[in-house]
DNA sequence: CATTTGTCTATACACTTGTGCATTAATTGC
DNA sequence: GCAATTAATGCACAAGTGTATAGACAAATG
Protein backbone atom coordinates (compact mmCIF):
# COMPACT_ATOMS: atom_id res chain seq x y z
CA UNK A 1 0.00 0.00 0.00
CA UNK A 2 2.41 2.65 0.91
CA UNK A 3 4.39 1.53 -2.30
CA UNK A 4 1.45 3.06 -4.28
CA UNK A 5 1.84 6.57 -2.07
CA UNK A 6 5.56 6.34 -2.32
CA UNK A 7 5.83 5.94 -5.93
CA UNK A 8 3.22 8.55 -6.29
CA UNK A 9 4.94 10.99 -4.83
CA UNK A 10 8.26 10.31 -6.63
CA UNK A 11 6.71 11.22 -9.88
CA UNK A 12 7.80 15.15 -10.39
CA UNK A 13 4.73 17.14 -11.75
CA UNK A 14 7.21 19.36 -12.66
CA UNK A 15 11.15 19.14 -12.61
CA UNK A 16 12.27 22.43 -10.11
CA UNK A 17 14.98 23.88 -12.03
CA UNK A 18 14.50 27.18 -10.88
CA UNK A 19 16.76 25.57 -7.82
CA UNK A 20 17.71 29.01 -6.28
CA UNK A 21 20.09 28.76 -8.54
CA UNK A 22 21.72 32.21 -11.00
CA UNK A 23 20.89 31.96 -14.45
CA UNK A 24 18.14 32.06 -17.01
CA UNK A 25 14.36 31.26 -15.54
CA UNK A 26 13.32 27.93 -17.34
CA UNK A 27 10.63 28.42 -19.89
CA UNK A 28 9.91 25.12 -20.95
CA UNK A 29 8.53 22.64 -18.32
CA UNK A 30 8.30 18.86 -18.51
CA UNK A 31 4.79 19.24 -18.60
CA UNK A 32 4.92 21.00 -21.54
CA UNK A 33 6.97 18.60 -23.47
CA UNK A 34 4.47 15.65 -22.09
CA UNK A 35 1.48 17.83 -23.05
CA UNK A 36 2.64 17.85 -26.95
CA UNK A 37 4.03 14.00 -26.78
CA UNK A 38 -0.23 13.33 -25.66
CA UNK A 39 -1.51 15.51 -28.69
CA UNK A 40 1.07 13.35 -30.72
CA UNK A 41 0.21 9.79 -29.72
CA UNK A 42 -3.14 9.64 -30.57
CA UNK A 43 -5.41 6.89 -29.87
CA UNK A 44 -3.97 5.47 -33.19
CA UNK A 45 -0.32 6.46 -32.34
CA UNK A 46 2.04 4.26 -30.16
CA UNK A 47 4.33 6.52 -28.07
CA UNK A 48 7.65 4.25 -29.23
CA UNK A 49 7.16 5.73 -32.31
CA UNK A 50 7.51 9.18 -31.72
CA UNK A 51 10.76 11.03 -33.08
CA UNK A 52 12.44 13.78 -30.09
CA UNK A 53 11.99 16.17 -33.18
CA UNK A 54 8.50 15.54 -33.99
CA UNK A 55 7.93 16.44 -30.18
CA UNK A 56 9.82 18.69 -30.15
CA UNK A 57 8.36 20.23 -33.15
CA UNK A 58 4.46 20.26 -31.62
CA UNK A 59 6.12 21.34 -28.35
CA UNK A 60 7.71 24.51 -30.14
CA UNK A 61 11.12 24.14 -29.14
CA UNK A 62 14.38 22.93 -30.67
CA UNK A 63 14.93 19.96 -30.29
CA UNK A 64 18.14 20.04 -28.22
CA UNK A 65 15.84 22.15 -25.88
CA UNK A 66 14.65 18.29 -25.52
CA UNK A 67 17.39 17.33 -23.26
CA UNK A 68 17.38 20.00 -20.78
CA UNK A 69 14.57 17.99 -19.25
CA UNK A 70 14.66 14.30 -20.46
CA UNK A 71 17.48 12.22 -21.22
CA UNK A 72 16.08 10.57 -24.41
CA UNK A 73 12.32 9.92 -25.27
CA UNK A 74 12.98 6.77 -23.24
CA UNK A 75 12.24 8.68 -19.96
CA UNK A 76 10.08 10.83 -21.87
CA UNK A 77 7.68 7.74 -22.06
CA UNK A 78 8.52 6.49 -19.18
CA UNK A 79 7.14 9.58 -17.55
CA UNK A 80 3.94 9.44 -20.04
CA UNK A 81 3.61 5.89 -18.61
CA UNK A 82 3.56 7.03 -14.42
CA UNK A 83 1.37 9.67 -14.96
CA UNK A 84 -1.42 7.21 -17.09
CA UNK A 85 -1.45 4.76 -14.70
CA UNK A 86 -1.86 7.87 -12.02
CA UNK A 87 -4.78 9.00 -13.63
CA UNK A 88 -6.34 5.73 -13.94
CA UNK A 89 -5.97 4.25 -10.80
CA UNK A 90 -7.67 7.20 -9.65
CA UNK A 91 -10.93 7.23 -11.98
CA UNK A 92 -11.44 3.53 -11.13
CA UNK A 93 -10.72 4.45 -7.33
CA UNK A 94 -13.23 6.70 -7.76
CA UNK A 95 -15.50 4.29 -9.81
CA UNK A 96 -15.10 2.17 -6.92
CA UNK A 97 -16.63 4.16 -4.33
CA UNK A 98 -19.60 4.97 -6.43
CA UNK A 99 -20.24 1.62 -7.17
CA UNK A 100 -20.04 0.84 -3.12
CA UNK A 101 -23.32 2.53 -3.10
CA UNK A 102 -24.58 0.55 -5.74
CA UNK A 103 -24.80 -3.09 -6.14
CA UNK A 104 -21.95 -4.92 -8.08
CA UNK A 105 -18.25 -3.81 -7.85
CA UNK A 106 -17.67 -5.79 -10.79
CA UNK A 107 -19.82 -4.11 -12.84
CA UNK A 108 -19.07 -0.62 -12.10
CA UNK A 109 -15.58 -1.45 -12.48
CA UNK A 110 -15.77 -2.36 -15.19
CA UNK A 111 -18.10 0.12 -16.83
CA UNK A 112 -16.17 3.23 -15.44
CA UNK A 113 -13.01 1.40 -17.34
CA UNK A 114 -14.64 1.30 -20.73
CA UNK A 115 -16.22 4.77 -20.43
CA UNK A 116 -12.88 6.49 -20.04
CA UNK A 117 -11.56 3.95 -22.84
CA UNK A 118 -14.00 6.04 -25.41
CA UNK A 119 -13.55 8.97 -23.79
CA UNK A 120 -10.20 9.66 -25.97
CA UNK A 121 -8.29 9.82 -22.66
CA UNK A 122 -4.71 9.46 -24.61
CA UNK A 123 -3.72 8.62 -21.33
CA UNK A 124 -5.44 5.21 -20.89
CA UNK A 125 -4.83 4.40 -24.56
CA UNK A 126 -1.07 4.94 -23.92
CA UNK A 127 -0.75 2.70 -21.09
CA UNK A 128 -3.20 0.50 -22.90
CA UNK A 129 -1.02 0.33 -26.40
CA UNK A 130 2.42 0.05 -25.22
CA UNK A 131 2.60 -2.93 -22.37
CA UNK A 132 4.82 -4.77 -24.61
CA UNK A 133 6.48 -2.49 -27.15
CA UNK A 134 9.54 -0.57 -27.08
CA UNK A 135 13.07 -0.42 -24.55
CA UNK A 136 13.22 -2.15 -21.48
CA UNK A 137 12.46 0.29 -19.29
CA UNK A 138 9.31 1.20 -21.40
CA UNK A 139 8.23 -2.39 -20.58
CA UNK A 140 9.00 -2.09 -17.03
CA UNK A 141 7.22 1.15 -16.71
CA UNK A 142 3.93 -0.35 -17.68
CA UNK A 143 4.47 -3.61 -15.96
CA UNK A 144 5.03 -1.39 -12.69
CA UNK A 145 1.68 0.69 -13.24
CA UNK A 146 -0.01 -2.52 -14.00
CA UNK A 147 1.26 -4.34 -10.52
CA UNK A 148 -0.17 -1.55 -8.66
CA UNK A 149 -3.71 -1.58 -10.36
CA UNK A 150 -3.56 -5.38 -9.43
CA UNK A 151 -2.37 -4.50 -5.50
CA UNK A 152 -5.42 -2.34 -5.29
CA UNK A 153 -7.83 -4.77 -6.71
CA UNK A 154 -6.63 -7.74 -4.45
CA UNK A 155 -7.28 -5.50 -1.65
CA UNK A 156 -10.83 -4.74 -2.81
CA UNK A 157 -11.30 -8.82 -3.54
CA UNK A 158 -10.13 -9.36 0.08
CA UNK A 159 -13.06 -6.66 1.08
CA UNK A 160 -15.65 -7.94 -1.35
CA UNK A 161 -15.02 -11.75 -0.05
CA UNK A 162 -15.46 -10.36 3.47
CA UNK A 163 -18.86 -8.59 2.99
CA UNK A 164 -20.58 -11.47 0.98
CA UNK A 165 -18.95 -14.24 3.25
CA UNK A 166 -17.66 -16.52 0.22
CA UNK A 167 -14.14 -17.79 -0.10
CA UNK A 168 -11.18 -16.75 -2.38
CA UNK A 169 -8.44 -18.59 -3.68
CA UNK A 170 -5.23 -16.84 -4.21
CA UNK A 171 -6.75 -13.04 -3.42
CA UNK A 172 -3.46 -11.92 -5.58
CA UNK A 173 -3.20 -14.58 -8.33
CA UNK A 174 -6.96 -13.63 -8.65
CA UNK A 175 -6.25 -9.90 -9.32
CA UNK A 176 -3.70 -10.17 -11.34
CA UNK A 177 -5.85 -12.39 -14.10
CA UNK A 178 -8.19 -9.84 -13.76
CA UNK A 179 -6.01 -7.00 -14.12
CA UNK A 180 -4.62 -8.63 -17.11
CA UNK A 181 -7.24 -9.52 -18.93
CA UNK A 182 -9.25 -6.32 -18.47
CA UNK A 183 -6.33 -4.88 -20.04
CA UNK A 184 -5.91 -7.11 -22.87
CA UNK A 185 -9.49 -6.99 -23.85
CA UNK A 186 -9.73 -3.04 -23.18
CA UNK A 187 -6.96 -2.91 -25.90
CA UNK A 188 -8.92 -4.78 -28.48
CA UNK A 189 -11.73 -2.23 -27.32
CA UNK A 190 -9.61 0.47 -28.48
CA UNK A 191 -9.47 0.00 -31.49
CA UNK A 192 -13.28 -1.38 -32.19
CA UNK A 193 -15.84 0.31 -33.78
CA UNK A 194 -17.77 2.27 -30.97
CA UNK A 195 -21.32 0.79 -31.36
CA UNK A 196 -19.64 -2.31 -30.29
CA UNK A 197 -19.07 -0.61 -26.92
CA UNK A 198 -21.92 -2.23 -25.13
CA UNK A 199 -21.33 -5.63 -25.92
CA UNK A 200 -18.19 -5.77 -25.72
CA UNK A 201 -18.38 -4.52 -22.25
CA UNK A 202 -21.28 -6.96 -21.49
CA UNK A 203 -18.88 -9.61 -22.33
CA UNK A 204 -15.94 -8.43 -20.11
CA UNK A 205 -18.00 -8.11 -16.76
CA UNK A 206 -18.97 -11.70 -17.78
CA UNK A 207 -15.21 -13.07 -18.26
CA UNK A 208 -14.48 -10.66 -14.54
CA UNK A 209 -17.21 -13.07 -13.07
CA UNK A 210 -15.83 -15.93 -14.70
CA UNK A 211 -12.88 -15.39 -12.74
CA UNK A 212 -14.23 -14.51 -9.28
CA UNK A 213 -17.01 -17.58 -9.23
CA UNK A 214 -13.93 -19.54 -10.22
CA UNK A 215 -12.10 -18.19 -6.84
CA UNK A 216 -14.69 -19.02 -4.90
CA UNK A 217 -15.51 -22.04 -6.29
CA UNK A 218 -11.99 -23.29 -5.91
CA UNK A 219 -11.76 -21.65 -2.13
CA UNK A 220 -14.64 -24.20 -1.11
CA UNK A 221 -13.88 -27.32 -3.66
CA UNK A 222 -10.07 -27.05 -3.97
CA UNK A 223 -7.68 -27.69 -6.93
CA UNK A 224 -8.06 -30.84 -9.03
CA UNK A 225 -6.17 -31.85 -12.23
CA UNK A 226 -8.22 -32.39 -15.13
CA UNK B 1 -14.64 -24.09 -38.55
CA UNK B 2 -14.23 -23.98 -42.37
CA UNK B 3 -13.15 -20.79 -42.01
CA UNK B 4 -9.88 -21.54 -40.98
CA UNK B 5 -9.21 -23.82 -43.53
CA UNK B 6 -10.31 -21.05 -45.91
CA UNK B 7 -7.93 -19.18 -44.13
CA UNK B 8 -5.24 -21.36 -44.48
CA UNK B 9 -5.23 -21.56 -47.62
CA UNK B 10 -5.23 -18.25 -48.88
CA UNK B 11 -2.08 -18.35 -47.14
CA UNK B 12 0.01 -18.12 -50.21
CA UNK B 13 3.19 -20.18 -49.14
CA UNK B 14 5.12 -19.07 -52.26
CA UNK B 15 4.16 -16.42 -54.41
CA UNK B 16 3.50 -18.43 -57.82
CA UNK B 17 4.85 -15.44 -60.28
CA UNK B 18 6.45 -18.27 -62.60
CA UNK B 19 2.14 -18.31 -64.07
CA UNK B 20 3.29 -19.75 -67.43
CA UNK B 21 4.42 -15.92 -68.69
CA UNK B 22 7.38 -15.47 -70.39
CA UNK B 23 10.54 -13.70 -68.95
CA UNK B 24 13.11 -14.12 -66.07
CA UNK B 25 12.74 -16.84 -63.44
CA UNK B 26 12.06 -14.58 -60.22
CA UNK B 27 15.16 -15.45 -58.10
CA UNK B 28 14.27 -13.94 -55.02
CA UNK B 29 10.97 -15.55 -53.32
CA UNK B 30 8.90 -14.75 -50.60
CA UNK B 31 9.99 -16.62 -48.27
CA UNK B 32 13.31 -15.59 -48.65
CA UNK B 33 12.57 -12.14 -47.43
CA UNK B 34 10.26 -13.26 -44.74
CA UNK B 35 13.20 -15.25 -43.60
CA UNK B 36 15.14 -12.27 -43.22
CA UNK B 37 12.60 -10.40 -41.48
CA UNK B 38 12.30 -12.96 -38.77
CA UNK B 39 16.39 -13.02 -38.46
CA UNK B 40 16.14 -9.53 -37.88
CA UNK B 41 12.94 -9.73 -35.50
CA UNK B 42 14.79 -11.07 -33.08
CA UNK B 43 13.30 -11.99 -29.49
CA UNK B 44 13.71 -8.12 -28.72
CA UNK B 45 12.82 -6.47 -31.71
CA UNK B 46 9.27 -5.41 -32.71
CA UNK B 47 8.50 -5.87 -36.70
CA UNK B 48 7.04 -2.69 -36.52
CA UNK B 49 10.61 -0.85 -36.14
CA UNK B 50 12.32 -3.26 -39.36
CA UNK B 51 12.59 -0.98 -42.09
CA UNK B 52 12.44 -2.14 -45.95
CA UNK B 53 16.52 -1.74 -46.34
CA UNK B 54 17.15 -3.42 -43.53
CA UNK B 55 15.47 -6.11 -43.95
CA UNK B 56 16.55 -6.16 -47.79
CA UNK B 57 19.99 -5.88 -46.62
CA UNK B 58 19.68 -8.79 -44.14
CA UNK B 59 18.38 -10.78 -47.53
CA UNK B 60 20.75 -9.39 -49.88
CA UNK B 61 18.85 -7.89 -52.13
CA UNK B 62 18.14 -3.93 -53.70
CA UNK B 63 16.12 -2.52 -51.58
CA UNK B 64 13.86 -1.94 -54.56
CA UNK B 65 13.59 -5.85 -55.27
CA UNK B 66 10.86 -5.41 -52.20
CA UNK B 67 8.52 -4.26 -53.99
CA UNK B 68 8.44 -6.97 -56.09
CA UNK B 69 7.10 -9.61 -53.26
CA UNK B 70 5.56 -7.05 -51.29
CA UNK B 71 3.57 -3.69 -51.49
CA UNK B 72 4.88 -2.18 -48.29
CA UNK B 73 6.39 -3.10 -44.81
CA UNK B 74 2.80 -3.98 -43.73
CA UNK B 75 2.30 -6.61 -46.13
CA UNK B 76 5.17 -8.28 -44.87
CA UNK B 77 3.93 -7.70 -41.45
CA UNK B 78 0.92 -9.54 -42.11
CA UNK B 79 2.27 -12.18 -43.96
CA UNK B 80 4.51 -12.52 -40.72
CA UNK B 81 1.77 -12.62 -38.69
CA UNK B 82 -0.56 -15.16 -39.91
CA UNK B 83 2.83 -17.66 -40.36
CA UNK B 84 3.39 -17.07 -36.40
CA UNK B 85 -0.41 -18.15 -35.93
CA UNK B 86 -0.58 -20.99 -38.54
CA UNK B 87 2.82 -22.38 -36.77
CA UNK B 88 1.09 -21.86 -33.36
CA UNK B 89 -1.81 -23.47 -34.12
CA UNK B 90 -0.20 -26.81 -35.04
CA UNK B 91 2.03 -26.75 -32.19
CA UNK B 92 -0.75 -26.63 -29.54
CA UNK B 93 -2.68 -28.94 -31.36
CA UNK B 94 -0.50 -31.72 -30.94
CA UNK B 95 0.15 -30.73 -27.65
CA UNK B 96 -3.90 -31.05 -27.23
CA UNK B 97 -3.24 -34.44 -28.62
CA UNK B 98 -0.59 -35.46 -26.01
CA UNK B 99 -2.92 -34.07 -23.33
CA UNK B 100 -5.90 -36.29 -24.27
CA UNK B 101 -3.60 -39.51 -23.26
CA UNK B 102 -2.45 -37.55 -20.40
CA UNK B 103 -4.52 -36.56 -17.02
CA UNK B 104 -5.45 -32.83 -17.65
CA UNK B 105 -5.49 -30.31 -20.83
CA UNK B 106 -5.43 -27.32 -19.49
CA UNK B 107 -1.83 -28.05 -18.11
CA UNK B 108 -0.96 -29.57 -20.98
CA UNK B 109 -1.83 -26.97 -23.12
CA UNK B 110 -0.31 -24.09 -20.77
CA UNK B 111 2.98 -25.99 -20.21
CA UNK B 112 3.24 -26.67 -24.46
CA UNK B 113 2.70 -22.37 -25.00
CA UNK B 114 5.12 -21.67 -22.79
CA UNK B 115 7.55 -24.06 -23.58
CA UNK B 116 7.24 -22.75 -27.33
CA UNK B 117 8.03 -19.57 -25.64
CA UNK B 118 10.94 -20.63 -24.33
CA UNK B 119 12.18 -21.96 -27.21
CA UNK B 120 13.40 -18.61 -28.99
CA UNK B 121 10.80 -19.20 -32.05
CA UNK B 122 10.89 -16.15 -33.00
CA UNK B 123 7.03 -16.88 -34.77
CA UNK B 124 5.70 -16.76 -31.41
CA UNK B 125 7.19 -13.74 -30.29
CA UNK B 126 5.92 -11.84 -33.04
CA UNK B 127 2.56 -13.03 -32.22
CA UNK B 128 2.25 -11.68 -28.50
CA UNK B 129 4.40 -8.61 -29.23
CA UNK B 130 2.37 -6.94 -31.88
CA UNK B 131 -0.90 -7.48 -30.78
CA UNK B 132 -1.60 -3.51 -30.14
CA UNK B 133 1.35 -1.77 -32.34
CA UNK B 134 1.23 -1.18 -35.88
CA UNK B 135 -0.62 -0.49 -38.51
CA UNK B 136 -4.65 -1.33 -38.89
CA UNK B 137 -4.27 -3.83 -41.28
CA UNK B 138 -1.64 -5.02 -38.32
CA UNK B 139 -3.66 -5.48 -35.69
CA UNK B 140 -6.36 -7.05 -37.59
CA UNK B 141 -4.20 -10.32 -38.90
CA UNK B 142 -3.04 -10.38 -34.83
CA UNK B 143 -6.67 -10.31 -34.08
CA UNK B 144 -7.53 -13.01 -36.61
CA UNK B 145 -5.17 -15.31 -35.62
CA UNK B 146 -6.45 -15.07 -31.85
CA UNK B 147 -9.89 -15.50 -32.85
CA UNK B 148 -8.66 -18.84 -34.75
CA UNK B 149 -7.30 -19.76 -31.55
CA UNK B 150 -10.61 -19.07 -29.79
CA UNK B 151 -12.23 -21.30 -32.19
CA UNK B 152 -10.18 -24.00 -31.76
CA UNK B 153 -10.41 -23.85 -27.92
CA UNK B 154 -14.14 -23.17 -27.39
CA UNK B 155 -14.19 -26.78 -29.22
CA UNK B 156 -12.31 -28.35 -26.92
CA UNK B 157 -14.00 -27.29 -23.98
CA UNK B 158 -17.57 -28.21 -25.08
CA UNK B 159 -15.58 -31.63 -25.66
CA UNK B 160 -14.33 -31.56 -22.10
CA UNK B 161 -17.46 -30.68 -20.41
CA UNK B 162 -18.89 -33.51 -22.18
CA UNK B 163 -16.51 -35.59 -20.95
CA UNK B 164 -17.00 -34.95 -17.25
CA UNK B 165 -20.32 -34.28 -17.29
CA UNK B 166 -20.42 -30.81 -16.35
CA UNK B 167 -21.85 -27.51 -17.52
CA UNK B 168 -20.72 -24.62 -19.64
CA UNK B 169 -21.10 -21.20 -19.18
CA UNK B 170 -21.24 -19.68 -22.46
CA UNK B 171 -18.46 -21.69 -24.06
CA UNK B 172 -17.33 -18.90 -26.84
CA UNK B 173 -17.13 -16.24 -23.97
CA UNK B 174 -14.93 -18.63 -22.09
CA UNK B 175 -12.96 -19.58 -25.11
CA UNK B 176 -11.94 -15.84 -25.83
CA UNK B 177 -10.93 -15.10 -22.07
CA UNK B 178 -8.80 -17.98 -21.92
CA UNK B 179 -7.23 -17.04 -25.09
CA UNK B 180 -6.50 -13.50 -23.85
CA UNK B 181 -5.30 -13.93 -21.11
CA UNK B 182 -2.64 -16.49 -21.89
CA UNK B 183 -1.26 -14.12 -24.71
CA UNK B 184 -1.30 -11.29 -22.03
CA UNK B 185 0.39 -13.39 -19.42
CA UNK B 186 2.84 -15.24 -22.40
CA UNK B 187 3.68 -11.36 -23.49
CA UNK B 188 5.08 -10.78 -19.76
CA UNK B 189 6.65 -14.07 -19.93
CA UNK B 190 8.64 -13.33 -23.26
CA UNK B 191 10.68 -10.56 -20.80
CA UNK B 192 11.26 -12.29 -17.71
CA UNK B 193 14.09 -13.95 -16.72
CA UNK B 194 13.96 -17.59 -17.45
CA UNK B 195 14.33 -18.81 -13.93
CA UNK B 196 11.11 -17.36 -13.29
CA UNK B 197 9.11 -19.64 -15.77
CA UNK B 198 8.15 -22.42 -13.74
CA UNK B 199 6.49 -20.08 -11.25
CA UNK B 200 5.03 -17.99 -14.31
CA UNK B 201 3.84 -21.56 -15.82
CA UNK B 202 1.69 -22.24 -12.02
CA UNK B 203 0.26 -19.22 -12.10
CA UNK B 204 -0.95 -19.54 -15.25
CA UNK B 205 -2.42 -23.18 -15.01
CA UNK B 206 -4.07 -21.67 -12.13
CA UNK B 207 -5.71 -18.35 -13.72
CA UNK B 208 -7.11 -20.89 -16.67
CA UNK B 209 -8.65 -22.93 -13.93
CA UNK B 210 -10.36 -20.37 -12.06
CA UNK B 211 -11.79 -19.25 -15.42
CA UNK B 212 -12.88 -22.86 -16.31
CA UNK B 213 -14.02 -23.32 -12.91
CA UNK B 214 -15.81 -20.19 -12.66
CA UNK B 215 -18.16 -21.09 -16.30
CA UNK B 216 -18.89 -24.65 -14.74
CA UNK B 217 -19.98 -23.42 -11.33
CA UNK B 218 -22.02 -20.50 -13.43
CA UNK B 219 -23.80 -22.94 -16.04
CA UNK B 220 -25.62 -24.03 -12.43
CA UNK B 221 -26.06 -21.17 -10.63
CA UNK B 222 -26.58 -18.83 -12.72
CA UNK B 223 -25.09 -15.02 -12.85
CA UNK B 224 -25.82 -13.10 -10.09
CA UNK B 225 -25.24 -9.71 -10.28
CA UNK B 226 -22.84 -8.50 -6.89
C1' DC C 1 18.61 -15.76 -84.47
C1' DA C 2 16.33 -11.38 -82.54
C1' DT C 3 12.74 -9.61 -79.62
C1' DT C 4 10.11 -9.11 -76.02
C1' DT C 5 9.07 -9.45 -71.16
C1' DG C 6 9.77 -9.62 -66.59
C1' DT C 7 13.52 -9.65 -62.64
C1' DC C 8 16.82 -7.39 -60.31
C1' DT C 9 20.35 -3.79 -59.39
C1' DA C 10 22.53 0.91 -59.24
C1' DT C 11 22.18 5.51 -58.73
C1' DA C 12 19.96 9.29 -57.08
C1' DC C 13 16.69 12.43 -54.66
C1' DA C 14 14.39 14.47 -51.04
C1' DC C 15 13.46 13.54 -46.55
C1' DT C 16 13.88 12.71 -41.43
C1' DT C 17 16.45 11.34 -37.66
C1' DG C 18 19.63 12.12 -33.25
C1' DT C 19 23.10 14.89 -31.48
C1' DG C 20 27.64 17.93 -31.14
C1' DC C 21 29.20 22.67 -31.06
C1' DA C 22 29.02 27.46 -30.91
C1' DT C 23 26.03 31.30 -30.06
C1' DT C 24 22.61 34.22 -28.14
C1' DA C 25 19.43 35.55 -24.40
C1' DA C 26 18.06 36.05 -19.79
C1' DT C 27 18.58 36.05 -15.05
C1' DT C 28 21.27 36.52 -10.53
C1' DG C 29 25.14 37.83 -7.31
C1' DC C 30 28.52 41.12 -6.45
C1' DG D 1 27.26 47.99 -14.21
C1' DC D 2 29.70 43.85 -14.75
C1' DA D 3 30.78 39.10 -14.61
C1' DA D 4 28.99 34.54 -13.97
C1' DT D 5 25.88 31.04 -14.90
C1' DT D 6 22.41 28.74 -17.07
C1' DA D 7 18.40 28.18 -20.77
C1' DA D 8 17.41 27.93 -25.19
C1' DT D 9 18.44 28.28 -30.09
C1' DG D 10 20.72 27.65 -34.80
C1' DC D 11 23.51 25.38 -37.71
C1' DA D 12 25.72 21.37 -39.25
C1' DC D 13 26.70 16.64 -39.95
C1' DA D 14 26.51 11.80 -40.70
C1' DA D 15 23.44 8.24 -41.09
C1' DG D 16 19.26 6.34 -42.27
C1' DT D 17 14.72 6.26 -44.60
C1' DG D 18 11.14 5.22 -48.76
C1' DT D 19 10.88 5.33 -53.51
C1' DA D 20 11.43 7.05 -58.61
C1' DT D 21 14.04 6.19 -62.63
C1' DA D 22 16.85 3.94 -65.70
C1' DG D 23 19.68 0.33 -67.12
C1' DA D 24 21.60 -4.66 -67.07
C1' DC D 25 20.69 -9.30 -67.19
C1' DA D 26 18.11 -13.73 -68.01
C1' DA D 27 14.67 -16.34 -69.97
C1' DA D 28 10.88 -17.51 -72.83
C1' DT D 29 8.66 -16.55 -77.42
C1' DG D 30 8.59 -15.50 -82.32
Amino acid sequence: MSSILTALSDIPVNKPLTAGTPGRKAVISRDDIIEAALKLAGPNRSVSTLSLREVAREAGIAPNSFYRQFRDMDELAVALIERAGQSLRQIIGEARKRARADRSVVRGSVEAFMEQLRSDDKLLHILLREGSVGSDAFKQAVDRQLNYFEEELCLDLIRLARLNKTGLFEPALTAKAITRLVFAIGATVMDAPPEKLKELTEQLVLMVRMIVTGTQTLAVTGVTER
